[in-house]
DNA sequence: TGCCAGGCCCTCTTTAGGGCCTT
């Protein structure tokens, strides 16, 4: 199965077009359920976090100082991920701090994105809420280290992508779990959930996205 | 002057309002 590309940002708000820089940035590669390959780096987008941001990832304005530049640390990312498909958890927010970052260094950003939120909303209804811990901790994913920094949180939904294409392919009967099919998925509403994966079960050749 | 995200989803809905989710 063709690797997806997880990624996951630390930033200084929620909002680019408010002013927030991302501040450290972290892609994991999932292939066959397995990460296979990682990239994370701090970087300097010459802002500054508050008190509130600092507590709540430990990132400081001293770690960011000597972070290397923004620009630098996303054409790397960039390079990093290629012509992969992403998934992020809450995509809107990844994809606008992705799409505004490269966007700064002339980069495309064009990557289609699928959301474990939405997933989940729909495989697991039943779950407490759809935040990443709690997720987590619903499906005993393994430990990655501390909540709220990029590689750790890039991680824990990596993991988590890999526990919904195990689940779609041995409870709902979905041969190949691919990025086309999460993206279908993700589109369809609560109600059609049923029917959109007993129709993918039936029709492998959908599967493919071709 | 005052306010300031935004896309998704549910419901006491659809000519709307409010909660979720991300930092």
């Amino acid at each position: 199965m063709s690797p997806i590309a997880v990624i996951d940002f630390e930033t200084t708000g929620i909002s680019p077009g408010m002013g927030d820089r991302a501040t450290e940035v972290a892609i994991v590669m999932l292939e066959g359920g397995q990460v296979v390959d990682r990239y994370q780096s701090l970087m300097n987008a010459g802002v500054r976090v508050n008190s509130f941001i600092t507590q709540l990832t430990g990132i400081t304005n001293e770690m960011l100082q000597a972070a290397p530049p923004a620009d630098q640390v996303m054409r790397e990312a960039a390079r990093f991920v290629g012509g992969r498909p992403m998934v992020a958890h809450n995509a809107s927010f990844d994809k606008k701090f992705w799409q505004d970052e490269l966007s700064r260094c002339g980069q495309d950003a064009s990557h289609p994105f699928a959301c474990t939120v939405l997933l989940s909303r729909r495989l697991y209804p039943q779950a407490p809420n759809h935040q990443l811990g709690t997720l987590a901790a619903y499906h005993h994913l393994p430990s990655t280290g501390r909540a709220h920094r990029a590689l750790a949180d890039a991680e824990t939904a990596a993991y988590l992508l890999a526990q919904m294409q195990h689940d779609l392919q041995a409870r709902h009967g979905c041969g190949r779990v691919d990025h086309a099919l999460l993206m279908g998925l993700q589109r369809v509403s609560r109600h059609a959930v049923g029917a959109f994966l007993r129709q993918r079960a039936a029709s492998p050749v959908l599967e493919s996205g071709l």
